[in-house]
RNA sequence: GGCGCUGUAGCCAAGCUGGUAAGGCAGCAGACUGCAAAUCUGCCAUCCCCCGGUUCGAAUCCGGGCAGCGCCUCCA
């Protein structure tokens, strides 16, 4: 079964059909690090992350490339501001950027390129393409690309020039033949960061720089480019339009990257989360009240493509089903050791005693993420497998060896099939505890408190009090705690 | 104005290279329980924004609307 991806260049589903047998080359635009990165930044990184994943499931051996722009006007900015050195503080938020991803289970790339280590790489493109007749260096110390020298431009976005003509603009100081031209390098202004050029000191332009690092660092053509669907236009657009014409065949889109997967927005109260709109909350506010495999169930809960509507509804149902999720790991661990015998429970139970957590399971994951990366079908079919594994555990009296087994099956299937999607890898127990105090913190719960009031209604029950155990069990109820009464011992979570 | 995406049960969300609606949450009934909680079982969209068309057959294809959002300025 081939893996399909919705490529936005052709507008449709298509095999991937790697440039080099085997092998893929993928680029994931990064970030621009002149602040904490946010839960847009989470969505985009966690489902590129699965892709890498999955595709090296699939025995194909990926150069995962995400760049670092570190040369930016926001970076000048900010770091003016501060009083900061303009690289510097990228490099801090880098770090930052580091520990944010690593929190939510995300691999580091292969390569992470930064825009300040590649300045020789971009002048070197800027001249081929100045060279080439297709950018022009009109002597104020900027050099401009000349959009309509590219019979393509604006195919990937759907634009045409004559479009496009109406929102452009020159900015004051900008010397453009055509206002469509955009800057691959800007002349030096005071006080900001400058390298040297053959047009004088400047800094690159904002999309040159990608289009250098994909070259230096994945060839002249390669296969999959990545980022959010805001960077269609321009970014994505100029980046095409760029390479082509320096080091493709000057003509078509496809020989620059040869498929493009954009990912659709995170929204608050349906409206785009942006800075400029002020309503963005930073991985690490988020990370402060939620487990991060909790924000990962959540953010691939949704098709990568969709935009989806953060809330703290849905993010605390996300992290519920993940307890749900270790609960019955955990289950599934013990029985299927053969310790404790599960508790005489359970309703009807199939003739087969308890639908098997069967062996297709990693195949029809496999096949739905094949399908354009499709998680939230994945969930799907990870939810049926728990509830038979569940019902499987609940079946009375001893289990046989091969219901043992079949349960070791599920636990095993379960585990692998989470680690292509960087979930399930932690110990049940010990996350589940983490789990219940965040949601006991959410709640404003004290812990040792809710543990003591336990301990005297444990003290009721064993005195046959039941009136007492129960008035104890209904006011932790009313706070959010539930007990558990099991074969044993008691147990708490926060519903 | 141009281009694009989305519209599926109370809510979230798959399906959309056509064949008679995954999954989750909430809800209802049942099993289990001293009572609960958890877990499991059953129920829960004659219908997929609206109107036409193609077809033996459409949520899925085509045409026309309506609504929301996004890009066209920095942005994942």
């Amino acid at each position: 079964m081939p893996i399909q991806i919705h490529d936005t260049l052709t507008g449709g589903k298509h095999e991937l059909t790697p440039l080099r047998p085997g092998q893929v080359g993928l680029y994931a635009c990064g970030p621009t690090v002149y602040d904490l990165s946010h839960l847009g930044h989470a969505r985009c990184y966690v489902v590129w992350d699965v892709v890498v994943r999955h595709l090296r499931a699939r025995g194909l051996a990926v150069k995962y490339v995400r760049n670092f722009t570190d040369v930016d006007d926001k970076i000048i900015k900010r770091a003016g501001e501060r009083g900061e050195d303009p690289v510097a503080l990228a490099a801090r938020f880098a770090d930052e950027f580091h520990r944010d991803m690593d929190a939510l289970g995300c691999l580091r790339p292969d390569v992470e390129p930064r825009v300040s280590g590649h300045i020789p790489e971009i002048v070197a493109l800027i001249a081929a393409l100045v060279e080439k007749g297709f950018a022009y260096a009109p002597g104020n110390g900027d050099v401009y690309f000349s959009v309509r020298r590219f019979p393509e431009y604006g195919r990937l976005s759907g634009r045409n020039l004559d479009d496009l003509l109406a929102g452009a603009r020159v900015a004051p100081g900008e010397a453009k033949r055509d206002p469509l031209d955009f800057a691959l390098w800007k002349g030096a202004k005071p006080g900001e960061p400058r390298w040297p050029s053959p047009w004088g000191d400047g800094r690159p332009g904002w999309h040159i720089e990608c289009s250098a690092m994909t070259r230096k660092h994945l060839g002249d053509t390669f296969d999959l480019h990545t980022g959010g669907k805001d960077l269609v236009f321009p970014h994505h657009t100029n980046e095409i339009a760029q390479s082509v014409c320096a080091c493709g065949d000057g003509q078509h889109a496809e020989s620059y990257a040869r498929a493009w997967l954009h990912n659709g927005f995170v929204e608050i109260d349906d409206e785009k989360m942006s800075k400029s709109l002020g309503n963005f909350f930073t991985v690490r506010q988020v990370l402060e009240r939620y487990e991060a495999e909790g924000l990962r169930l959540f953010l691939l809960g949704t098709h990568y493509r969709r935009d989806f509507n953060f809330s703290d509804t849905v993010l605390s149902e996300a992290e519920r089903r993940l307890g749900y999720l270790y609960e019955t790991l955990e289950k599934a661990d013990r029985v299927a050791a053969g310790a404790a015998p599960a508790p005489a429970q359970g309703g009807k139970v199939p003739a087969d005693g308890g639908a098997a957590p069967d062996g297709g399971l990693v195949e029809r994951c496999r096949a739905a993420l094949d399908d354009d990366f499709n998680t939230p079908q994945v969930l799907g079919l990870l939810a049926e497998a728990f509830t038979a594994a569940n019902a499987l555990c609940d079946l009375k009296g001893k289990k046989t060896p091969e219901q043992r087994e079949r349960l070791a099956a599920f636990a095993r299937d379960a585990r692998r099939l989470g680690e292509t999607r960087g979930l399930l890898q932690r110990a049940p127990g010990e996350t589940l505890r983490a789990l219940r105090d965040r949601a006991a913190g959410r709640r404003g719960l004290d812990t040792a408190a809710v543990e003591a009031r336990l301990a005297e209604r444990q003290a009721a029950r064993k005195a046959r009090d039941f009136a007492r155990s129960d008035a104890i069990r209904d006011e932790l109820l009313a706070q959010g705690v539930a007990i558990m009464d099991g074969p044993e011992g008691t147990s708490w979570k926060v519903l």
